[in-house]
DNA sequence: CGGTAGCTTGTTGACGTCAACATGTCTAGA
DNA sequence: TCTAGACATGTTGACGTCAACAAGCTACCG
């Protein structure tokens, strides 16, 4: 696409000066409400500021002070559920700390290609960076993440060496087992999410230990890939096996997938088949029937991804205490002891 | 909360040159793909970069160019579907044509007191702004843009002096209207979005509309505010009413609580009731039962956004012929002629 | 009345980059 | 052999801001 031509530049301070009858740097103070400015001449200088129209330019700002006050945000998957709460909290709680928020969205050209975010990010006016994508795309998109960079790492895997924040996958796992199990039920299926996201791992993983713990037969895994069509495709085996009482999806999407296969084979919910999902997404309290689901709160990953990059721009220094968020369970009315 | 001591800088263009024994400038061109370098000297001045994990600064690129190569974005709800998708297109459209995404979140701080992205602003290092909160917020938020900074409007009202891109609401609404009295319903009601809201009451007039130039009835409206839940506790009284054989709701979300509270009073749905939503975000072909919805092209809505923006940023000439984005009609199973 | 402390205001230079111009080197053609 | 032109490389300065320092003024003290 074209570049576009230069535009004219708006006014500086300079210009503000010389309209006041003062110097550049008596505009500065101003500008930044730095005391010592005699009253009379902030006035007129404020008010040479609003003739002129003056902004303060940022990148001459930044390059002076050799910071940009802005966190770079990398994403790919922006519209997904979790991502577009947690970055909503990463919006405010950077803007509250004084930071602006650079979107660096990964570009899925083609066919799985990932690029993007990281080349740019070699450009990009940031002090630091939230990756706030999954591990396997990470691996994917070649990282070459400059030296120096402070990273902070949101819902990903351990494997790289910066600090780390993210849901507690497995007590959320647990939590959604162990209440079907506390029902009566005698095992809990698992529609999982899909094997390349270390999330869905996580709360496979924590399921599968639950059901051990307890000395239950594990069955077989089902792999959907978050959506609530693939929950739907993979819920109609589910649905035909009349051994299922009690299901554990990933994320709230598949099991809304998983409700309308059921529905569609006739069998009762709760009373037939028990369902629980995962993330608490605002309209799982509307599904049909209304969806017991473990709640994350994505906004405190974000607001903590926040403060934890803010600590390494400060002090420069690494806190790889990885930060875990616990879980609810919120029952709704999905979840049933089993008939009989 | 605190603001970060200065960190120290990285490499620049003098430690690179330095290292590889040519001049800044020679630099400068191999930084930027220029010609007329002899290839053993760029190589040279590759490896230096290498060496000293050297990156352009782009603050000192922006002041020097006049251009921050950066689009600010303020939004007020970030988690809303639409939004989000919008956002997600408009990431994608942007960083394809070489330009960053500013995010300037407003702040609802307190009670409904919204302000930051508007005082950032003033400072911020964009070239250009996109819009993207509903009319009512943006009078609330004593918008100050200064003068001369491109701005384009996304789905608001039209009284703002600046280009706007939006869905083409009304014809959304009417498809979705003539859609049920085609399948032989005597009237529709509505359940529309909140009064604030521009896209809600464009919806509403065209519901109406349609209605009246078919010589129909025109119920009274039920209002909520784009939620399930509202959706939930408006549908009650629908529900419950016998006369009401078709509803058009204003988003998807609310026609899930309409379903819901449908599904309580245990009207069949479409035999009793059938309902149309609006958005078709993914999970409504899973609604049970999949949701008859107006189908929402926000990819485009935000492609389209840039591309008006960046038009005014190359001409500086405002284009401002309304680009309106137009909808489809996706039928799925809440939809049927009405028993008897 | 000299001295100094406190306050306001101004001057200078550097942050990193790159366009414009200047210089130097080499080749080809007259 | 001389000159024009192509090409590689270097030098200078300006973009807008603000810290550091310098300078000027007033007030108050002994």
């Amino acid at each position: 696409m074209e570049v576009g031509k230069l535009r004219q530049r708006g006014p500086s301070i300079a210009d503000v000066a010389r309209l006041a009858g003062v110097s550049g740097q008596t505009v500065s103070r101003v500008a930044n409400d730095r005391p010592n400015v005699d009253a009379g001449t902030r006035d007129r200088v404020l008010a040479a500021m609003r003739e002129v129209g003056y902004r303060p330019n940022g990148a001459a700002r930044a390059l002076r002070n050799g910071q940009f006050r802005s966190i770079g945000l990398i994403v790919f998957e922006l519209s997904s559920f979790g991502n577009t709460r947690t970055l909503d909290a990463i919006g405010t709680a950077a803007t509250a700390a004084g930071y602006g928020i650079n979107l660096l969205p990964l570009l899925d050209a083609d066919q799985g290609k990932v690029t993007g975010a990281f080349s740019r990010l070699q450009e990009q006016a940031v002090d630091g960076v939230i990756i706030l994508i999954e591990a396997h795309q990470l691996d994917e998109a070649e990282i070459h993440l400059p030296e120096g960079l402070p990273v902070v790492v949101v819902d990903s895997s351990a494997h790289y060496d910066y600090p780390i924040v993210d849901t507690d996958q497995a007590q959320g796992a647990r939590l959604a087992t162990e209440h079907l199990l506390d029902l009566g039920h005698e095992t809990v299926w698992h529609l999982g999410g899909p094997e390349s996201s270390f999330a869905a791992s996580r709360r496979r993983r924590s399921w599968e230990q639950t059901l051990l713990s307890r000395g239950r037969v594990v069955p077989p895994v089902l792999v959907g890939d978050w959506s609530a069509t693939s929950g739907y495709e993979v819920g109609r085996q589910l649905a035909a096996d009349p051994e299922v009482t009690a299901v554990f999806a990933a994320n709230d999407a598949m099991a809304l997938g998983l409700l309308r296969a059921l529905h569609e084979e006739q069998r009762a919910i709760p009373g037939d088949v028990s369902v629980v999902g995962f993330d608490d997404q605002e309209s799982a309290a509307h599904f049909w029937p209304p969806l017991t689901t473990v709640r994350q709160f994505f906004g405190d990953v974000g607001r903590r991804a926040v403060e934890a990059l803010i600590v390494e721009l400060d002090s420069h220094e690494h806190h790889h205490q990885p930060v875990s968020v616990p879980t609810e369970l919120v029952i709704r009315a999905s979840t049933a002891p089993p008939r009989s």
